[in-house]
DNA sequence: GTCTATAGCCCGATAGAC
DNA sequence: GTCTATCGGGCTATAGAC
Protein backbone atom coordinates (compact mmCIF):
# COMPACT_ATOMS: atom_id res chain seq x y z
CA UNK A 1 0.00 0.00 0.00
CA UNK A 2 1.27 3.60 -0.95
CA UNK A 3 -0.01 6.59 -2.62
CA UNK A 4 2.87 9.13 -2.25
CA UNK A 5 2.82 9.43 -6.22
CA UNK A 6 6.29 7.17 -6.94
CA UNK A 7 6.52 4.53 -9.34
CA UNK A 8 4.59 1.83 -8.15
CA UNK A 9 4.09 -1.90 -9.63
CA UNK A 10 2.15 -2.32 -13.04
CA UNK A 11 -0.93 -3.12 -10.92
CA UNK A 12 -0.97 -0.59 -9.19
CA UNK A 13 -0.86 2.12 -11.58
CA UNK A 14 -3.97 -0.19 -13.35
CA UNK A 15 -5.74 0.38 -10.21
CA UNK A 16 -5.01 3.99 -10.64
CA UNK A 17 -5.91 4.14 -14.05
CA UNK A 18 -8.81 2.13 -13.99
CA UNK A 19 -10.16 4.74 -10.95
CA UNK A 20 -9.79 7.97 -13.23
CA UNK A 21 -11.81 6.62 -15.75
CA UNK A 22 -14.58 6.05 -13.46
CA UNK A 23 -14.14 8.70 -11.24
CA UNK A 24 -14.71 10.72 -14.71
CA UNK A 25 -17.84 8.51 -15.49
CA UNK A 26 -19.51 7.97 -12.11
CA UNK A 27 -18.52 10.15 -9.94
CA UNK A 28 -17.03 9.31 -6.75
CA UNK A 29 -20.53 8.02 -4.94
CA UNK A 30 -20.76 5.98 -8.00
CA UNK A 31 -17.16 4.20 -8.20
CA UNK A 32 -17.34 0.46 -6.24
CA UNK A 33 -14.35 -0.81 -5.26
CA UNK A 34 -15.65 -3.76 -7.24
CA UNK A 35 -16.29 -1.93 -10.40
CA UNK A 36 -12.01 -0.74 -10.14
CA UNK A 37 -11.54 -4.04 -9.68
CA UNK A 38 -13.03 -5.39 -12.73
CA UNK A 39 -11.91 -2.80 -14.60
CA UNK A 40 -8.16 -3.17 -13.78
CA UNK A 41 -8.32 -6.70 -14.27
CA UNK A 42 -7.53 -7.25 -10.75
CA UNK A 43 -8.83 -9.06 -7.78
CA UNK A 44 -9.54 -7.40 -3.91
CA UNK A 45 -6.71 -8.91 -2.28
CA UNK A 46 -4.94 -6.62 -4.68
CA UNK A 47 -6.78 -4.14 -4.44
CA UNK A 48 -6.41 -3.99 -0.45
CA UNK A 49 -2.85 -4.83 -0.75
CA UNK A 50 -1.67 -1.29 -2.70
CA UNK A 51 -4.32 1.19 -1.45
CA UNK A 52 -5.68 1.78 1.79
CA UNK A 53 -9.10 1.75 0.40
CA UNK A 54 -11.56 3.39 -1.79
CA UNK A 55 -10.49 6.80 -0.53
CA UNK A 56 -6.87 6.34 -0.35
CA UNK A 57 -7.26 5.08 -4.31
CA UNK A 58 -9.42 8.09 -5.32
CA UNK A 59 -6.93 10.33 -3.90
CA UNK A 60 -3.98 8.82 -6.06
CA UNK A 61 -6.13 8.87 -9.19
CA UNK A 62 -7.41 12.41 -8.65
CA UNK A 63 -3.95 14.04 -7.76
CA UNK A 64 -2.85 12.29 -11.23
CA UNK A 65 -5.56 13.53 -13.70
CA UNK A 66 -4.76 17.18 -11.97
CA UNK A 67 -1.66 16.94 -12.96
CA UNK A 68 -2.67 15.88 -16.33
CA UNK A 69 -5.20 18.54 -16.93
CA UNK A 70 -2.38 20.99 -15.82
CA UNK A 71 -0.03 19.47 -18.13
CA UNK A 72 -2.41 20.04 -21.13
CA UNK A 73 -3.28 23.16 -20.29
CA UNK A 74 0.06 24.64 -20.11
CA UNK A 75 0.42 22.99 -23.69
CA UNK A 76 -1.19 25.32 -24.92
CA UNK A 77 -0.90 28.72 -22.65
CA UNK A 78 2.65 28.40 -23.45
CA UNK A 79 2.64 28.80 -26.93
CA UNK A 80 3.62 31.09 -29.36
CA UNK A 81 1.84 33.97 -30.03
CA UNK A 82 -0.50 36.79 -28.61
CA UNK A 83 -2.38 36.35 -25.47
CA UNK A 84 -5.58 36.35 -27.21
CA UNK A 85 -4.13 33.47 -29.70
CA UNK A 86 -3.16 31.79 -25.99
CA UNK A 87 -6.34 31.99 -24.37
CA UNK A 88 -8.09 31.00 -27.91
CA UNK A 89 -6.27 28.06 -28.25
CA UNK A 90 -6.71 27.21 -24.88
CA UNK A 91 -10.38 27.33 -25.07
CA UNK A 92 -10.85 25.70 -28.38
CA UNK A 93 -8.90 22.95 -27.31
CA UNK A 94 -10.65 19.37 -28.27
CA UNK A 95 -12.53 18.28 -25.90
CA UNK A 96 -15.07 15.43 -25.07
CA UNK A 97 -17.90 18.28 -23.78
CA UNK A 98 -20.47 15.84 -22.92
CA UNK A 99 -18.06 13.79 -20.22
CA UNK A 100 -17.28 16.79 -18.53
CA UNK A 101 -14.70 18.41 -16.63
CA UNK A 102 -12.82 15.08 -14.75
CA UNK A 103 -11.72 17.70 -12.28
CA UNK A 104 -14.37 20.03 -12.27
CA UNK A 105 -17.09 17.11 -12.08
CA UNK A 106 -15.82 15.96 -8.79
CA UNK A 107 -16.75 19.62 -6.67
CA UNK A 108 -20.56 18.13 -7.29
CA UNK A 109 -20.14 15.14 -4.77
CA UNK A 110 -20.05 15.68 -1.01
CA UNK A 111 -17.93 13.20 -0.52
CA UNK A 112 -15.55 14.95 -2.29
CA UNK A 113 -15.55 18.17 -1.06
CA UNK A 114 -15.52 16.77 2.80
CA UNK A 115 -12.26 15.06 2.41
CA UNK A 116 -9.80 18.17 2.33
CA UNK A 117 -7.32 15.47 0.80
CA UNK A 118 -9.68 14.69 -2.03
CA UNK A 119 -10.99 18.23 -2.27
CA UNK A 120 -7.25 19.57 -2.48
CA UNK A 121 -5.98 18.92 -5.63
CA UNK A 122 -9.25 20.63 -7.10
CA UNK A 123 -8.52 23.88 -5.53
CA UNK A 124 -4.96 23.37 -6.82
CA UNK A 125 -5.81 22.96 -9.93
CA UNK A 126 -8.28 25.66 -10.28
CA UNK A 127 -6.18 28.05 -8.16
CA UNK A 128 -3.13 27.21 -11.07
CA UNK A 129 -5.24 27.69 -13.70
CA UNK A 130 -6.59 31.19 -12.48
CA UNK A 131 -3.15 32.32 -12.40
CA UNK A 132 -1.82 31.18 -15.06
CA UNK A 133 -4.12 32.76 -17.29
CA UNK A 134 -4.01 35.77 -15.11
CA UNK A 135 -0.55 35.87 -16.31
CA UNK A 136 -0.60 35.50 -20.26
CA UNK A 137 -3.30 38.04 -19.94
CA UNK A 138 -1.66 40.62 -17.60
CA UNK A 139 1.23 39.99 -20.81
CA UNK A 140 -1.17 41.18 -23.56
CA UNK A 141 -1.90 43.94 -21.88
CA UNK A 142 1.65 44.98 -21.22
CA UNK A 143 2.39 44.42 -24.86
CA UNK A 144 -1.16 46.80 -25.79
CA UNK A 145 -3.26 43.70 -26.59
CA UNK A 146 -5.85 45.25 -24.19
CA UNK A 147 -6.50 48.67 -22.97
CA UNK A 148 -4.98 49.74 -19.42
CA UNK A 149 -8.72 49.47 -17.87
CA UNK A 150 -8.68 45.48 -18.81
CA UNK A 151 -8.54 43.46 -15.57
CA UNK A 152 -6.26 40.42 -15.81
CA UNK A 153 -7.39 38.66 -12.64
CA UNK A 154 -10.95 39.33 -13.17
CA UNK A 155 -11.19 38.22 -16.49
CA UNK A 156 -9.17 34.51 -15.55
CA UNK A 157 -11.90 33.58 -12.96
CA UNK A 158 -14.22 34.42 -15.01
CA UNK A 159 -12.52 31.94 -18.13
CA UNK A 160 -12.05 28.92 -15.68
CA UNK A 161 -16.00 29.39 -14.44
CA UNK A 162 -17.38 29.79 -18.08
CA UNK A 163 -15.57 26.57 -19.02
CA UNK A 164 -16.54 24.58 -15.84
CA UNK A 165 -20.72 26.26 -16.62
CA UNK A 166 -19.92 25.28 -20.11
CA UNK A 167 -19.97 21.54 -19.40
CA UNK A 168 -22.78 21.90 -17.48
CA UNK A 169 -25.00 23.00 -19.81
CA UNK A 170 -24.18 20.83 -21.89
CA UNK A 171 -24.66 17.97 -20.09
CA UNK A 172 -27.85 19.50 -19.00
CA UNK A 173 -28.70 19.99 -22.56
CA UNK A 174 -27.67 16.74 -23.79
CA UNK A 175 -25.41 18.65 -26.50
CA UNK A 176 -22.05 20.10 -26.87
CA UNK A 177 -24.05 23.32 -28.19
CA UNK A 178 -24.62 25.16 -24.94
CA UNK A 179 -20.53 24.65 -24.15
CA UNK A 180 -19.33 26.27 -27.38
CA UNK A 181 -21.78 29.15 -27.32
CA UNK A 182 -21.14 30.39 -24.02
CA UNK A 183 -17.28 29.95 -25.29
CA UNK A 184 -17.99 32.29 -27.69
CA UNK A 185 -20.14 34.55 -26.14
CA UNK A 186 -16.99 35.18 -24.37
CA UNK A 187 -14.31 35.56 -26.88
CA UNK A 188 -16.80 38.44 -28.31
CA UNK A 189 -17.07 40.72 -25.11
CA UNK A 190 -12.88 39.63 -25.08
CA UNK A 191 -12.61 41.44 -28.32
CA UNK A 192 -13.72 44.41 -27.37
CA UNK A 193 -11.33 45.03 -24.80
CA UNK A 194 -8.68 45.70 -27.28
CA UNK A 195 -6.79 48.65 -26.78
CA UNK A 196 -7.65 51.93 -29.28
CA UNK A 197 -5.98 51.47 -32.34
CA UNK A 198 -2.81 52.78 -32.49
CA UNK A 199 -1.61 52.25 -29.28
CA UNK A 200 -0.90 48.39 -30.12
CA UNK A 201 2.83 48.11 -29.56
CA UNK B 1 -49.01 6.93 -7.15
CA UNK B 2 -49.05 10.23 -9.17
CA UNK B 3 -46.39 12.33 -10.89
CA UNK B 4 -48.08 14.59 -12.54
CA UNK B 5 -47.61 17.42 -10.63
CA UNK B 6 -50.89 18.50 -9.24
CA UNK B 7 -52.07 19.03 -5.75
CA UNK B 8 -51.46 16.10 -3.79
CA UNK B 9 -52.15 14.96 -0.21
CA UNK B 10 -49.67 16.43 2.84
CA UNK B 11 -47.43 13.25 2.91
CA UNK B 12 -46.88 13.46 -0.43
CA UNK B 13 -45.92 17.19 -0.59
CA UNK B 14 -43.36 16.28 2.31
CA UNK B 15 -41.86 13.48 0.71
CA UNK B 16 -41.46 15.56 -2.90
CA UNK B 17 -39.49 18.59 -0.27
CA UNK B 18 -37.26 16.32 1.16
CA UNK B 19 -36.58 14.62 -2.42
CA UNK B 20 -35.72 18.39 -3.16
CA UNK B 21 -33.23 18.79 -0.36
CA UNK B 22 -31.81 14.98 -0.77
CA UNK B 23 -31.14 15.74 -4.02
CA UNK B 24 -29.24 19.26 -3.84
CA UNK B 25 -27.15 17.73 -1.14
CA UNK B 26 -26.51 14.37 -2.22
CA UNK B 27 -27.19 14.28 -5.73
CA UNK B 28 -29.35 11.61 -7.44
CA UNK B 29 -26.91 8.36 -6.84
CA UNK B 30 -26.57 9.37 -3.33
CA UNK B 31 -29.76 9.90 -2.48
CA UNK B 32 -31.64 6.52 -1.18
CA UNK B 33 -35.52 5.97 -0.79
CA UNK B 34 -34.77 5.36 3.04
CA UNK B 35 -33.22 8.61 3.74
CA UNK B 36 -35.86 10.38 1.47
CA UNK B 37 -38.33 8.47 3.95
CA UNK B 38 -36.97 9.32 7.49
CA UNK B 39 -36.44 13.17 6.27
CA UNK B 40 -40.16 13.37 5.18
CA UNK B 41 -41.14 10.74 8.32
CA UNK B 42 -42.55 8.52 6.08
CA UNK B 43 -42.60 4.92 5.68
CA UNK B 44 -41.71 2.34 2.91
CA UNK B 45 -45.08 1.54 2.51
CA UNK B 46 -46.24 5.57 2.29
CA UNK B 47 -43.85 6.63 -0.52
CA UNK B 48 -44.14 3.19 -2.41
CA UNK B 49 -48.00 4.31 -2.38
CA UNK B 50 -47.60 7.74 -3.90
CA UNK B 51 -45.00 7.23 -5.85
CA UNK B 52 -43.59 4.46 -8.60
CA UNK B 53 -40.21 4.53 -6.84
CA UNK B 54 -36.94 6.50 -6.94
CA UNK B 55 -36.90 7.86 -10.48
CA UNK B 56 -40.60 8.89 -10.35
CA UNK B 57 -40.00 10.98 -6.81
CA UNK B 58 -36.82 12.29 -8.49
CA UNK B 59 -38.65 13.56 -11.38
CA UNK B 60 -41.44 15.09 -9.29
CA UNK B 61 -38.94 17.00 -7.13
CA UNK B 62 -36.51 17.60 -9.56
CA UNK B 63 -39.64 19.64 -11.65
CA UNK B 64 -40.65 21.34 -8.65
CA UNK B 65 -36.91 22.83 -8.15
CA UNK B 66 -36.48 23.79 -11.82
CA UNK B 67 -40.09 25.83 -11.21
CA UNK B 68 -38.82 27.42 -8.06
CA UNK B 69 -35.41 28.59 -9.72
CA UNK B 70 -37.21 29.96 -12.90
CA UNK B 71 -39.44 31.77 -10.35
CA UNK B 72 -36.32 33.48 -8.30
CA UNK B 73 -34.49 34.19 -11.64
CA UNK B 74 -37.99 35.91 -13.39
CA UNK B 75 -38.19 37.84 -10.09
CA UNK B 76 -34.95 39.64 -10.55
CA UNK B 77 -35.53 40.09 -14.14
CA UNK B 78 -38.55 41.36 -14.10
CA UNK B 79 -37.79 44.32 -12.16
CA UNK B 80 -37.90 48.01 -12.84
CA UNK B 81 -34.87 49.45 -14.21
CA UNK B 82 -31.80 49.24 -16.99
CA UNK B 83 -30.85 46.08 -18.57
CA UNK B 84 -27.32 46.50 -16.48
CA UNK B 85 -29.21 46.68 -12.95
CA UNK B 86 -31.67 44.23 -13.92
CA UNK B 87 -28.67 41.13 -14.78
CA UNK B 88 -26.73 42.83 -11.99
CA UNK B 89 -29.43 42.12 -9.18
CA UNK B 90 -29.94 38.56 -11.05
CA UNK B 91 -26.01 38.00 -10.69
CA UNK B 92 -25.81 39.43 -7.15
CA UNK B 93 -28.47 37.52 -5.55
CA UNK B 94 -27.91 35.85 -2.28
CA UNK B 95 -27.14 32.40 -2.75
CA UNK B 96 -26.27 29.60 -0.79
CA UNK B 97 -22.64 29.14 -2.75
CA UNK B 98 -21.39 26.30 -1.46
CA UNK B 99 -24.15 24.35 -1.72
CA UNK B 100 -24.17 24.51 -5.70
CA UNK B 101 -27.04 25.23 -8.07
CA UNK B 102 -30.05 22.93 -7.14
CA UNK B 103 -30.72 22.19 -10.96
CA UNK B 104 -27.33 22.27 -12.54
CA UNK B 105 -25.36 20.03 -9.76
CA UNK B 106 -27.38 17.26 -10.99
CA UNK B 107 -25.76 17.46 -14.40
CA UNK B 108 -23.01 15.49 -13.35
CA UNK B 109 -25.01 12.50 -12.14
CA UNK B 110 -24.81 9.95 -14.97
CA UNK B 111 -28.30 8.66 -13.83
CA UNK B 112 -29.64 11.67 -14.39
CA UNK B 113 -28.50 12.60 -17.77
CA UNK B 114 -29.61 8.93 -19.13
CA UNK B 115 -32.75 9.32 -18.06
CA UNK B 116 -34.71 11.83 -20.66
CA UNK B 117 -37.38 13.12 -17.85
CA UNK B 118 -35.03 13.29 -15.37
CA UNK B 119 -32.73 15.69 -17.69
CA UNK B 120 -35.38 17.55 -19.49
CA UNK B 121 -36.33 20.31 -16.75
CA UNK B 122 -32.53 20.91 -16.53
CA UNK B 123 -32.38 21.78 -20.05
CA UNK B 124 -35.57 23.23 -20.34
CA UNK B 125 -34.89 26.04 -17.56
CA UNK B 126 -31.32 26.53 -18.47
CA UNK B 127 -32.89 27.24 -22.05
CA UNK B 128 -35.44 29.23 -20.54
CA UNK B 129 -32.84 31.18 -18.22
CA UNK B 130 -30.53 32.20 -21.86
CA UNK B 131 -33.43 33.34 -23.87
CA UNK B 132 -34.72 35.16 -20.71
CA UNK B 133 -31.66 37.03 -20.75
CA UNK B 134 -31.35 37.58 -23.92
CA UNK B 135 -34.69 39.52 -24.03
CA UNK B 136 -33.25 41.66 -21.24
CA UNK B 137 -29.81 42.30 -22.87
CA UNK B 138 -31.58 42.95 -26.00
CA UNK B 139 -34.00 45.66 -24.47
CA UNK B 140 -30.47 46.99 -23.10
CA UNK B 141 -28.85 47.35 -26.54
CA UNK B 142 -32.11 48.45 -28.12
CA UNK B 143 -32.11 51.91 -25.29
CA UNK B 144 -28.47 52.28 -26.01
CA UNK B 145 -27.15 50.90 -23.30
CA UNK B 146 -24.80 48.67 -25.44
CA UNK B 147 -23.20 49.30 -28.58
CA UNK B 148 -24.67 48.06 -31.68
CA UNK B 149 -21.61 45.43 -32.07
CA UNK B 150 -23.31 43.75 -28.84
CA UNK B 151 -24.12 40.09 -28.85
CA UNK B 152 -27.34 39.57 -26.76
CA UNK B 153 -27.65 35.78 -27.40
CA UNK B 154 -23.54 34.75 -26.61
CA UNK B 155 -23.65 37.48 -23.46
CA UNK B 156 -26.67 35.29 -22.14
CA UNK B 157 -25.28 31.94 -22.45
CA UNK B 158 -22.03 33.16 -21.17
CA UNK B 159 -23.57 34.70 -18.11
CA UNK B 160 -25.63 31.42 -17.33
CA UNK B 161 -22.03 29.40 -17.61
CA UNK B 162 -20.49 32.07 -15.35
CA UNK B 163 -22.97 31.12 -12.92
CA UNK B 164 -23.31 27.46 -13.07
CA UNK B 165 -19.14 27.58 -13.39
CA UNK B 166 -18.93 29.67 -10.26
CA UNK B 167 -20.25 27.19 -8.04
CA UNK B 168 -17.82 24.68 -9.48
CA UNK B 169 -14.90 27.16 -8.33
CA UNK B 170 -16.52 27.75 -5.13
CA UNK B 171 -17.00 24.32 -3.94
CA UNK B 172 -13.80 23.47 -5.23
CA UNK B 173 -11.72 25.88 -3.05
CA UNK B 174 -14.24 24.95 -0.47
CA UNK B 175 -15.03 28.83 -0.14
CA UNK B 176 -17.48 31.16 -1.86
CA UNK B 177 -14.52 33.52 -3.49
CA UNK B 178 -13.74 32.03 -6.65
CA UNK B 179 -17.99 32.40 -7.21
CA UNK B 180 -18.08 36.33 -6.79
CA UNK B 181 -14.69 36.79 -8.35
CA UNK B 182 -16.01 34.61 -11.43
CA UNK B 183 -18.96 36.94 -10.99
CA UNK B 184 -17.17 40.56 -11.02
CA UNK B 185 -14.90 39.72 -13.85
CA UNK B 186 -17.72 39.21 -15.95
CA UNK B 187 -19.27 42.18 -14.72
CA UNK B 188 -16.96 44.06 -15.34
CA UNK B 189 -16.56 42.89 -19.59
CA UNK B 190 -20.18 43.96 -19.22
CA UNK B 191 -19.03 47.58 -18.45
CA UNK B 192 -16.90 47.62 -21.40
CA UNK B 193 -19.65 46.99 -23.81
CA UNK B 194 -21.08 50.28 -23.02
CA UNK B 195 -21.79 52.36 -26.44
CA UNK B 196 -19.74 55.34 -26.79
CA UNK B 197 -20.43 58.20 -24.76
CA UNK B 198 -23.19 60.29 -26.13
CA UNK B 199 -25.24 57.79 -27.74
CA UNK B 200 -27.32 56.15 -25.36
CA UNK B 201 -31.16 57.44 -25.47
C1' DG C 1 1.24 -10.11 -4.23
C1' DT C 2 -2.80 -12.25 -5.31
C1' DC C 3 -6.58 -15.26 -4.42
C1' DT C 4 -11.24 -16.75 -2.31
C1' DA C 5 -14.45 -16.56 1.48
C1' DT C 6 -17.01 -14.11 4.45
C1' DA C 7 -18.88 -10.26 7.13
C1' DG C 8 -22.44 -6.65 8.17
C1' DC C 9 -24.85 -3.18 6.21
C1' DC C 10 -27.62 -0.59 2.93
C1' DC C 11 -29.76 -0.56 -1.58
C1' DG C 12 -34.35 -0.38 -4.21
C1' DA C 13 -38.41 -2.80 -4.36
C1' DT C 14 -42.46 -6.02 -3.31
C1' DA C 15 -46.03 -8.43 -0.40
C1' DG C 16 -49.60 -8.46 2.39
C1' DA C 17 -51.68 -7.24 7.03
C1' DC C 18 -54.30 -3.55 9.09
C1' DG D 1 -52.98 5.11 3.26
C1' DT D 2 -49.71 3.37 6.16
C1' DC D 3 -47.39 -0.26 8.45
C1' DT D 4 -43.89 -4.24 8.98
C1' DA D 5 -41.57 -8.16 6.97
C1' DT D 6 -38.84 -9.79 3.58
C1' DC D 7 -36.25 -10.30 -0.84
C1' DG D 8 -32.01 -10.53 -3.86
C1' DG D 9 -28.26 -7.99 -4.57
C1' DG D 10 -24.35 -4.70 -4.21
C1' DC D 11 -21.48 -2.12 -1.05
C1' DT D 12 -16.80 -1.60 1.53
C1' DA D 13 -13.84 -4.06 4.09
C1' DT D 14 -11.33 -7.93 6.60
C1' DA D 15 -9.38 -12.68 7.14
C1' DG D 16 -6.53 -16.01 5.96
C1' DA D 17 -4.83 -19.48 2.44
C1' DC D 18 -1.47 -19.86 -1.22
Amino acid sequence: MYSTGMSGTDTAHKLIEATQELLWERGYVGTSPRAIQQRAGAGQGSMYHHFGGKPDLARAAVRKSAQEMRAAAEADLSREGSARERVRAYLGRERSVLRGCRIGGLAQDPDVVADPELRAPLQETFEWLRARLTEVLAEGRANGEFGPAFDPAGTAATIVAVVQGGYVLARSAGDPGPFHEALDGLLRLLDCQAAEPGTRS
